[in-house]
This record gives C-alpha cells, sequence and structure tokens, in this order.
RNA sequence: GGCCCGUUGGUCAAGCGGUUAAGACAUCACCCUUUCACGGUGGUAACAUGGGUUCGAUUCCCGUACGGGUCACCA
C-alpha cells in the first residue's frame, strides 16, 4: 500500500483559527495514524490578501502543538517547493496542457462581459451560469491572439451532460449534476493559478494520497476531479470535514477575534489543551477518555469517526479541560506557568513557589491569576458584614474574640517558617475558646485578605503573607469590629 | 433561487432496527471542608417534523421545516 502523504495547505491571510488548526490536527492524524508524512505548504496565490508575517505565525503555531510537519518550506523535502508562488511556470504549463487535452480552454472575456450575462441572469430570476463565448474558439485562434500579447484567463471546459460522483470519507458518496457546475478559472490573467487548479496540481505532484479540507469544498470537488480525470491522474481519497462553528449560525471567522490560537495562548490557554480540546470537535474517540496526548491521539484517531455536522467551539469545556491539565501538573512546572503572572500581580516580598501551590487547584486558565491573589499586596477595603457567615456561624462577637485571640497566639510565634507550625497553633484556639474551627479561622481569613473567597485558607495565607503583614491585618480587623461594638452601643 | 450537506439535552457527543437513549462540559442539590476551589455523590435536561418500510424505528426510505455550504480572476 502507498504511504499516506496527507497536507496543511493554509493561505498566509493572517492568524491562525481554531477550525484552521483543527484542519491541521486531523490531517497530521491521519498521516501519522498510518505512519505517514505530514506536509505543509503555503498557497500564497492571492497575492492581494498575503499578510505580512502570516507565515511565521503558521510555523510557530504549528511548533507550539507539536504538529511537526516531515516537509515544508522550512524544513525542505524531495517535493519543493512548498510555497505556491514559487511554483508559478508549472501551473501555466499544466494550463496548457490541459487546454490541449481539451479539459480547459483560454478566455478573453472581460469582467463587464461577464457581469452582463449574471444581471441577465438574474433578471429573469434564474441561476446565473457563466456561458463562455470563448469556449468555441478554436485552440490556433486563441494562442495566435496570446500571442498579440492579449491578457487572458484559462477556464475550466466541463461537458454538460452526465453527472460526476465521488466517494467522500465522511460524507458518502456525492453526485452532482455536471449541467450546474461552473467553468472555472484556472489561471488567472495574473499568470497566478486559481486555488483550483493550484491545489490540484500541487497535490498529485506532491503525492498527497488523502485531500482532508473543509466541507465547504464537497460541492466542487466534482470539478477538480473531472480535472483530475482529463490529465489522467489518480483521485486522492477525499476527507470532508465539518465546520468548527461561533455559534449555530456562523462559522468561526477571522474576524472579531474569533478563537485564534493566539488569542488562546495569550488568555493563558495551554497549546496542548486547546489541541486536544479541538480534536473533540467534529471526531469522537471510541472510549470515553477526553485527555489525551498528541501520541495517543495518533493511536486511536479513526477517519470513520469523524462527525458529520458542524461543531460550536465551547470555550466553558475548554476552560475546563486546561483546568484539568494545569491540575495534572507536578507543582514545579505549573510554577514555571504561573510566575509571570504572579510577578505581575505581587509587588510584595513573599514565597511564589507557596502562592502557586495554593493555586494549582484553583485556576483554570493562567489568567485568572492576578485576580485571585489581587489582596496580597495590599489589603482590599471591605465591609464587616465579611466577618458574619452564616454557615460558620460567626457573629460580630465572635469574629472580635477569635482575632483577639489570634493576635495574642501569633504575636507571640517566633519561627514563622513552617505553615505547620502556625496550622497547629490557630487549631489550638477554637477549643481554648470553645468555638468551631470555622468561627475562629474564617475572621482571621476575612480581616488577613478583605475577601469572602479567597485561594487557600487562613493558615495558608497568612503563612504567605508573613508574621508583620498578617498582625497588621488582625489589628486592623480587630478595629473595625471595634467600631461595630461602639456603633451597636450608641 | 438552483445544487450539495447537515439536524440526539444549553454545548461537545455515543448510538449504526429491539437500550431504563451512554459519557463529558455547563447547571442545580448534597457530601468533604478554615472561605473558594479541587474531589465525591445525585438531580434537571435530548432523538426537528409528517409520512412510509418493518413485528418493531433515534437508527432505513421519501417529503416538510430549520440551519450551513456553494454558485469569484478568495481560499
Amino acid at each position: 500500500m502507498k504511504k499516506v502523504r496527507t497536507r496543511f495547505a493554509p493561505s498566509p491571510t493572517g492568524y491562525m483559527h481554531i477550525g484552521n488548526l483543527r484542519t491541521a490536527l486531523f490531517e497530521y492524524l491521519i498521516a501519522k495514524h498510518e505512519n505517514g508524512d505530514f506536509i505543509l505548504r503555503i498557497e500564497d496565490t492571492d497575492q492581494e490578501r498575503e499578510v505580512e508575517g502570516a507565515v511565521d505565525i503558521i510555523y510557530d503555531t504549528l511548533a507550539a502543538v507539536g504538529l511537526h510537519h516531515d516537509e515544508g518550506p522550512d524544513v525542505g523535502g524531495d517535493f519543493g517547493p512548498y510555497i505556491q508562488s514559487q511554483r508559478l511556470p508549472m501551473y501555466k504549463e499544466y494550463a496548457d496542457k490541459l487546454v490541449d487535452l481539451g479539459g480547459a480552454h483560454y478566455c478573453f472575456c472581460c469582467e463587464e462581459e461577464i457581469q452582463e450575462q449574471r444581471k441577465v441572469a438574474e433578471s429573469i430570476g434564474k441561476a446565473f451560469k457563466f456561458d463562455d463565448p470563448c469556449k468555441h474558439m478554436s485552440i490556433e485562434e486563441a494562442r495566435e491572439r496570446i500571442q498579440q500579447g492579449e491578457t487572458y484567463t484559462v477556464r475550466q471546459t466541463i461537458q454538460p451532460t452526465g453527472i460526476t460522483a465521488f466517494e467522500d470519507q465522511v460524507y458518502g458518496r456525492i453526485e452532482v449534476d455536471n449541467n450546474i457546475l461552473d467553468e472555472s478559472v484556472l489561471l488567472k490573467s495574473d499568470g497566478f493559478p486559481t486555488y483550483n487548479f493550484a491545489n490540484i496540481i500541487d497535490d498529485h505532484q506532491m503525492g498527497i494520497t488523502h485531500v482532508v479540507r473543509g466541507n465547504e469544498y464537497l460541492s466542487s470537488t466534482p470539478k477538480y476531479n473531472l480535472i483530475y480525470e482529463a490529465f489522467g491522474w489518480e483521485i486522492p481519497t477525499y476527507i470532508h470535514v465539518p465546520p468548527v462553528m461561533k455559534d449555530e449560525q456562523h462559522k468561526l471567522s477571522k474576524r472579531n477575534g474569533d478563537a485564534s490560537f493566539q488569542d488562546l495562548l495569550q488568555k493563558g490557554y495551554l497549546p496542548q489543551a486547546v489541541l486536544n480540546y479541538i480534536a473533540l470537535l467534529g471526531w469522537a474517540p471510541e472510549t470515553e477518555q477526553e485527555i489525551y496526548t498528541l501520541d495517543e491521539l495518533v493511536k486511536v484517531f479513526s477517519i470513520q469517526r469523524i462527525s458529520r455536522s458542524g461543531a460550536i467551539f465551547d470555550i466553558d469545556k475548554l476552560t475546563w479541560m486546561n483546568g484539568m491539565y494545569l491540575r495534572a501538573m507536578d507543582l514545579e512546572s505549573f510554577h514555571a506557568l504561573a510566575k509571570p503572572y504572579l510577578t505581575q500581580a505581587i509587588k510584595r516580598d513573599v514565597d511564589l513557589l507557596s502562592v502557586s501551590k495554593i493555586l494549582q487547584q484553583r485556576t483554570d486558565i493562567l489568567s485568572q491569576i492576578p485576580e485571585q491573589v489581587d489582596f496580597i499586596d495590599e489589603l482590599p477595603t471591605y465591609d464587616n458584614g465579611l466577618y458574619i457567615h452564616k454557615k460558620m456561624k460567626t457573629t460580630y462577637e465572635i469574629a472580635l474574640t477569635a482575632l483577639k485571640a489570634a493576635y495574642e497566639a501569633l504575636s507571640a510565634l517566633e519561627d514563622w517558617s513552617k505553615e505547620e507550625t502556625i496550622h497547629d497553633l490557630l487549631l489550638s484556639l477554637p477549643s481554648a475558646l470553645e468555638l468551631k474551627n470555622g468561627q475562629v479561622l474564617w475572621p482571621i481569613r476575612t480581616a488577613i485578605t478583605g475577601k469572602p473567597f479567597t485561594p487557600g485558607g487562613a493558615i495558608e495565607l497568612a503563612h504567605i503573607l508573613g508574621k508583620e503583614e498578617t498582625l497588621k491585618r488582625i489589628t486592623v480587623g480587630i478595629e473595625k469590629l471595634q467600631m461595630e461594638e461602639v456603633n451597636k452601643n450608641n
């Protein structure tokens, strides 16, 4: 059996969005599952839409998620060049050949003539299909005019009879009536091929065995097959994949900042988590496993389990999955990722590793970190009502008692270096005061953080904040609660 | 509009003629617990619709509705 070869063929027109990346992933998985080759080809035949730096984004993205290509512009290979604009002469050659074979013809029509026909069609309410007068011109005459320097395009010639069918691996047999197939331009007047044409030539030249692409090509695939047939080339295996949607109506698009891979990284998502999540968009494994490494995906991936309907990109599930990745790491790895966010949010001299420790179980995306630890630098102003917690069964009076006892005990503590010491000390207080743990610890945590929710409890946070700051904040708490008493008595 | 494709809970989805129609996210409740979170347990929630075929349809066929795609010298 022939070695499987797939290609990712993006056009460098901006950043990589999630749908794009998922196509690349599927292409990679299909190839690697069969020990095949994954090739990167840059489709830059549209000079107008090309965006500076877009190619680098493609390289960076593939590298970040570990989709290493076996051949491509940067790594070379036996089928280069891998950038379409560098393959220009070849397309013209094949276009001429296709004309000779009867699969295409030269066209000298200008934009206006086509628009003219379109208007007529619209006015009588008929579907527009360009009827090219140049089709009837002899090749000799056409080539003569080209010699004269006339600008021209090469247009596909399609016999409007019969049907063309093909077997798609995902959608099954697709048939269309040749009658409705447009005779589209293959070679533009600027000498560049259109996507339609360049794609076919390159896929064939590069020995691509499995063509994987979005299902928007489903209805035009028969046209491509007609060209393959005219050349007498073997038609590749087609795998059309469903779209990744933003919502029920809209596909993910490059506009509006829709989930680009780069955006997600900036928001603190991990490349592996993103890749893992998108693998599950439009494809389902046989088992209930959801967390996969790339290698595991390679093993279990199968074309048969690609779905036919579009999948809405659900940021909530990605967020959950990202949290799973974060929690599965060892502390050091997590800390390495968290550190930039911590140093940005915390100026006080505290042990950042300890902060990471309490954060790891409570962080889904890294960008959540700053707001979680904002109380460390500065005690927020807070309302005394915070001291009242129904479930903890606290009152102002209890809170005040607890804080006073905590102050006394903690100020006597010499060695603050061990969290365990603080733990034992504070947990000795409730029984001494005949209170429940929560009744003592809730007020302490409230006093030293000023927030209703914090990562970590009183003990961990006291340890992180240090003796001086902890006592200072408890003092503030005591004063606030004493004011409360005064107010009540007045 | 013509043609192509799709339609299982809010979302991702399993299912491939007979099931109490999985599982995950989200959501709700409870448990754990020094808050939150993690973790655990449980709950709410779905086969677009009408006809066939069949002993039996979520599953097969046809129609309808809804959604998407395509009809570019864009990919």
